[in-house]
DNA sequence: GCCGTTTTCGGCCCGACTGTTTTCAGTCG
């Protein structure tokens, strides 16, 4: 798709026109629109003009580089940009404390051209002498450069936000603070995540600041002020705390939530309306009464807007649809009836059957489904036909002992590399559930990955996709599919495509839940669980869900047992019949 | 470079903290 790409290049044009120290306004404008085209669920080459100039933050002028691009593959301003600043450059504005101002004196009078340069200037005093640059000055780069050499990349949000709950935990029993949240892009429920960001109220904010920065885990103190302090923890992640009073918790509950482009917007809307918004309220002009801040729900009415949840807070259209109140409805984590993907001893998982029963039960769930790995999966032990059969067998004995409750017979089966599926179709019609997914050749080429899931996607029996695009976060990239084609196919033969919840695959992610919901596909959110206690993975899934602005409508595993099964028989029946259509 | 229920020109979000400065620029979120 084109819409990352151009959207990287106005990135590193804004970059390059810091670093020159153009017009900071032309600057955000580039960034505004690359936002805006990362964000987009459809390809940017399907737009008419006029649907072009209507994106927010795209002109005349942007329209015409994005048409540019489009036509010749580049676009020659940003090539002579490029022309003029050196490469490496750029990554001197990754060096944190370090900004263009620097950069480019840097460059300028040095002739630094990238990050190595400047630790070797660094450590040759070479640095000494220009203006502003003092001993501590030089301390933090080299600090800096250090930290970033041992990268301090993105995290996955299902390792951060249990780290930020437990900080909390730990200021709430040695600090006076009153409320206290986690607040960022955790609270936004990004996939990754880069730092920690925590909102109190106290009485007494010097004291709980003290007694942050000297938290245990902490190694570094990055800065230090009255209300604000910023600590690194020893496995490297920053954490940030700003402490407010109470009638400004929700001002700055706003404000530190995020994102940036989505305050900007609304800060935006507060000027046009006469009033002020900053983290201690909102202030109507002149004479600066306070209007708003103790909630968040304010912060919105003064606004006239209508509360947006976390989630949406990209600036990805979510303010559009709060004006003309098209908010969606957002699926919830007490909506989901049940998991169906979940594993047993019988394949990889560490349970039994009835045990991860019980411990679906405790969760309040009406089903589930057990669904093993396939006899193609060796590593996990996977079912072969006379398993499959024992552990159905197994599984109907069960459930002859369960009140308000009904085990789904199913199967995660493996689409092999040739497409076909690793059981025969008259085996997987004895189950109430088919679950199916790649699990092997990874490197084959777009074209063979797409056919495999298109076929699998056909087949009238699967019922659902499972992690569609293969990815683990920071680990392996999604493997290369038309997504598009998928989608389309997907909605055509009422095939569910997944959410999976498991926190390193978050799979399909928010990006191409927006993409497939467009095509009409429906969703089912599992969690994948291989021991019972991964079920509560199930609210990083309904994260991923409400980010992809999906309603419980959308998602099947919201239905009622009855109506359920009552889909997946339909969604089957149609299949066989379309097929039917084809042959005759 | 974008944009308009004040505007087709003249605006464009707001404040904390640091390090260098005797009053503020740079950076960050």
């Amino acid at each position: 798709m084109n819409n990352q790409q151009i959207a990287k290049i106005f990135n590193e044009i804004a970059d390059l026109l810091e670093l020159k120290g153009e017009n900071m306004f032309r600057i955000r404008a580039y960034r505004r629109a690359a936002q805006s085209i990362d964000g987009m669920p459809n390809d940017i080459a399907t737009l008419t003009p006029e649907e072009l100039t209507a994106l927010p933050g795209i002109g005349n002028d942007l329209a015409g580089k994005i048409r540019e691009y489009l036509n010749t593959g580049t676009i020659k301003k940003y090539l002579e940009l490029k022309k003029e600043v050196p490469g490496g450059v750029l990554e001197l504005l990754k060096v944190r404390g370090l900004g263009p101002k620097k950069a480019k004196q840097f460059y300028d009078t040095l002739n630094i051209k990238n990050v190595d340069d400047l630790a070797t200037a660094v450590q040759s005093g070479k640095l000494k002498g220009l203006p502003g640059i003092q001993k501590k000055t030089e301390e933090n780069i080299m600090q800096s450069i250090s930290w970033m050499k041992k990268g301090a990349e993105r995290r996955p949000l299902g390792r951060l936000l249990p780290l930020a709950e437990n900080i909390i935990l730990q200021i709430k029993e040695a600090a006076p603070v009153g409320r206290i949240e986690v607040a960022g892009s955790i609270r936004r429920r990004k996939e990754t995540v880069g730092d920690i960001d925590i909102l109190a109220t106290s009485k007494k904010p010097e004291t709980v600041m003290n007694i942050f920065i000297n938290l245990p885990h902490v190694t570094k103190i990055v800065n230090h002020g009255e209300t604000k302090s910023s600590v690194i923890t020893d496995d490297g992640v920053q954490v940030d705390l700003r402490v407010v009073d109470e009638n400004s918790f929700g001002a700055a509950l706003q404000y530190f939530t995020g994102s940036k482009q989505h305050n900007i917007r609304l800060r935006e809307i507060a000027v046009h309306m006469g009033l002020k918004l900053n983290e201690y309220g909102v202030f109507q002009e002149p004479g600066n009464k306070r209007t708003g801040g103790k909630t968040e729900e304010g912060i919105y009415k003064a606004l006239k807007l209508p509360y947006i949840p976390p989630e949406l807070r990209e600036d990805a259209g979510e303010i559009e649809a709060a004006r003309e109140n098209k908010l969606p409805e957002l699926v919830t984590i007490e909506d989901i009836k049940g998991d169906l993907h979940v594993h047993t001893k019988w394949s990889d998982g560490s349970y039994e059957i009835h045990e991860m029963v019980a411990a679906a039960r405790t969760r309040g769930y009406q089903y589930v489904a057990i669904t093993d790995h396939t006899k193609g999966l060796g590593v996990a032990h996977g079912l072969d036909e006379s398993r499959l059969a024992r552990e159905i067998k197994l599984i109907d004995e069960i459930n002859k002992t369960l009140k308000g409750f009904k085990i789904l017979k199913g199967i995660e089966v493996d689409i092999k590399s040739d497409g076909k599926l690793d059981l025969p179709d008259e085996t997987l019609a004895e189950l109430d559930i088919v679950v199916a997914s790649i699990h092997s050749g990874f490197k084959q080429s777009r074209e063979q990955l797409t056919d495999r899931l298109l076929s699998a996607i056909r087949n009238p029996l699967v019922n659902v996709i499972a992690h569609p695009t293969g990815r683990l976060i920071g680990e392996r990239d999604a493997y290369a599919v038309d997504m598009e084609a998928v989608f389309k196919e997907s909605a055509k033969y009422d095939v569910a495509m997944e959410i999976n919840a498991y926190p390193l695959r978050l799979d399909l992610n928010d990006f191409y839940i927006k993409m497939a919901k467009r095509f009409g596909v429906s969703f089912v959110i599992c969690t994948d669980a291989h021991i019972a206690s991964q079920y509560d993975y199930m609210s990083y899934g309904v994260a991923m869900a409400r980010r992809g602005w999906l309603e419980k409508k959308n998602v099947l595993n919201t239905l009622p047992l009855e109506q359920l099964i009552k889909k997946l028989k339909s969604c089957r029946a149609g299949k066989i019949k379309m097929k039917q259509q084809l042959i005759s």
